[in-house]
DNA sequence: CGGGCTATTGAACTCTATCAAGCGTTGTGG
DNA sequence: CCACAACGCTTGATAGAGTTCAATAGCCCG
């Protein structure tokens, strides 16, 4: 009941769901299982038969992709109210990706009968979707063009600022990622290797741009890390 | 009257509109706007105000982004029955890339409001474009991986492996891409330079491997070229 | 015929991966 | 509660894939 209650709210605020009244959302949560998982868990695995598709309620998670040479990228990391897994999508019915929490998390789920049925009942939901997808597909893009044609340092750059800007906690000396990231976290962000990203972060953290413990990163000067993200100047200033 | 039946045939057989009865796909094809375009024309440029969706009916295009710093990436080309410039997925409502026919092409075109209408009349292409544009996220998310794991001579073998699936023309001596191809575009495609794109294909051709004109790229055998990509992964074309 | 494209090829250079070693913290099991 | 392994991070050295710079040559078309 409790639950119930909390889960229902959140729902209204997930993108995805926006549209619907109240009657609606109802089914919609009605349809949908409720799991929790700790840090760390994996929700599910690339390869893996594609069984559901998930809204994240509460916590973290992230979704990489490893190629057959033991390298992997980071898809993107996942907060509250988005959604992930869509299992509409692949039509290998197949996860293309692992996705794993960063922290405790709550997701809500539903299986493939359960979707599509949503998607019927609900076209605003099927509108809303492709709207998020259309996001999704221009933001991959503009990150393979940053690949394609930026240098390192400028892709770690704009990674840290993405991460600060959508999930940074603001204080008086500075921006802090919300959530545990490592260097190899970075590198996997950005297309290249934990050495690199090593090297950078301690160059930045020698100018006072950054700050730096275990996994925890906290940016002091933004709009320096955005000029480097966006100038064309000689770096050993 | 004879373009309306040739129209009409092409539409029945565009993915997007796969499901539609005859009455419906008529009521889509008069919303829509038939514009006959030369080779090397621009249909729409990157930063436009985003009004028009279109169906690729014949020809060809290629759609390409390019970075401030004057670099460039080719997104995809589009065959026929392809859409593409999906209005209804630009958020900012500008086009975020720049389509230019390669060959002479023929496109139906609808603006912004009758994709709205139709999408909202008929749900089942709402549906068709979530499943088309999940493979497209499927595709460009490949790519990235292969962008951020393989080397240059891998990247640029796939590449062509996948031009030469989709659009080859085979003979007894090999396997020809349909349209002109040139060593910047399959640079733009890999992420690379066409210098390091002429260097492999100079290697390739020594080997008798391909066999390549200005931009006329023909492959003798699929096989080697597979070897080098290494196939232990599909090419997600 | 000249001026653009398109492509080829050499040479120098450099960014970044790779290899290698070591250090401090965390946390876990005895 | 201590010891030791595991993990995350740093930093130096080296090498190489691929970019950049530069020069040339063929082809197509107006």
């Amino acid at each position: 009941m409790h639950v119930d209650m909390e889960g229902l709210r959140s729902l209204a605020k997930v993108p995805l769901f926006q549209g619907l009244d109240p009657d609606q959302l109802r089914a919609v949560y009605e349809g949908s299982t409720y799991k929790k998982k700790g840090a760390n868990e994996v929700v599910f695995r690339q390869g893996q038969e594609a069984r559901w598709s998930y809204v994240l309620l509460r916590g973290r998670l992230k979704v990489a992709q490893s190629s057959p040479d033991g390298h992997q990228i980071l898809n993107r990391y996942v907060g509250p109210e988005e959604m992930f897994g869509c299992v509409l999508l692949y039509r290998s019915h197949r996860y293309p990706a692992t996705a794993t929490t960063v922290s405790p998390s709550v997701v809500l789920a539903w299986d493939r009968d359960a979707l599509y049925r949503m998607l019927e009942c609900f076209p605003r939901v099927a509108l809303n979707a492709l709207e998020l997808l259309g996001e999704e597909l221009a933001m991959v893009r503009s990150r393979y063009l940053e690949l394609a044609t930026e240098r390192v340092e400028r892709r770690v750059a704009r990674a840290l600022l993405r991460l600060a800007e959508k999930s940074g906690k603001a204080d008086r000396h500075g921006v802090e990622i919300a959530f545990p990231v490592s260097r190899q976290d970075l590198a996997d962000l950005t297309g290249t290797t934990l050495h690199t990203v090593s090297r950078i972060l301690s160059g930045w953290r020698q100018q006072g741009w950054i700050e730096s413990a275990r996994r925890r990163i906290k940016v002091h000067d933004p709009s320096v890390l955005r000029s480097i993200a966006e100038d064309d100047r000689p770096l050993h200033t």
